[in-house]
DNA sequence: GTAATACCTAAACCTGACTTTAGGTCAAGG
DNA sequence: CCTTGACCTAAAGTCAGGTTTAGGTATTAC
């Protein structure tokens, strides 16, 4: 059993952040000596879990939602897996946002490339049609900006 | 030249944002006829590149700097570019952040898939340290949880 | 002539995830 | 005895990026 200053420490966290994920309901089986919170092995296991879900863009009440499914027990497996089914789908379509938005990047960077060489924009304004490096071309109709 | 309501339209914004960016400094050149904004060819040009850089995750004072480069010339051209390096290495570790948070997304489904077959999860919990599929093998350290 | 629109402003409000503040209890140490 | 440090609470503050509200002007439509 630890308290809440030891834990802080063996997470890295605030001693604030654990006071607010408990206010938030994260630990819902966690006990108290006289008002002091305890924190057990249950604790400590969600709080890896927390660390994990929160890696996966989940909200706290989310969170939340899943700490009470696995209290209930074998009946809420379905549910947890559609859970992150869903949270799969989510971060999936992110990551595939973000590589258009990096291949923006890259054009960008390209385009800054080619201007500081020449001191002004009007030949990679010029170039950029035919010249444009494939892997970023696609990009072009995103980025037909400065 | 078009009002205010007519870009909303064309761009699928909210008005209020348009204010919003206004007030932040996003246009600096915007002209106003009798106190009415008159965006142009400049601004539907800004809300372009305004639109790209949200996508890279670029905060709203970091793109009014980039107008104002913008409007100062060629000297901050390096400017510019070292602003969309900095964007392209900081998006590229969080691509490789959400990547690792996606295989153990993957691997809780895997799991809650196994647990839901066998009604526990016994099984898959013995089951895990050999036989986990080699993708998300390297995750189970991140993800040794419920 | 009045009602509906489209525009304007300043300022308050919203969400999420915390953090900070203000005030209080309790045990140990000098 | 009294100060320090670890714990507690409720409530307010913070930040970003807007949105909403309240109140005002100006043009057009019937």
């Amino acid at each position: 059993m630890y308290t809440i200053g030891q834990v802080a420490d063996m997470f890295g966290l605030p001693v604030s952040t654990l006071r607010y994920y408990d206010k938030q309901g994260l630990f819902p089986e966690l006990e108290r000596t006289s008002g002091i919170r305890r924190f057990g092995d249950t604790e400590l296991e969600a709080l890896r879990v927390i660390e994990c879900l929160k890696k996966a863009g989940m909200e706290i009440k989310d969170i939340r939602l899943f700490m009470e499914w696995c209290a209930e027990g074998p009946s809420t497996y379905p549910k947890r897996k559609a859970m992150f089914e869903e949270r799969k789908a989510h971060m999936e379509s992110e990551i595939a946002n973000m590589n258009r938005a990096l291949d923006m990047l890259k054009f960008k960077c390209w385009y800054y490339e080619q201007a500081i060489q020449d001191g002004n924009e009007d030949r990679v304004k010029a170039l950029i049609p035919d010249n444009l490096p494939e892997e970023i071309k696609d990009t072009y109709d995103n980025a037909h900006t400065q």
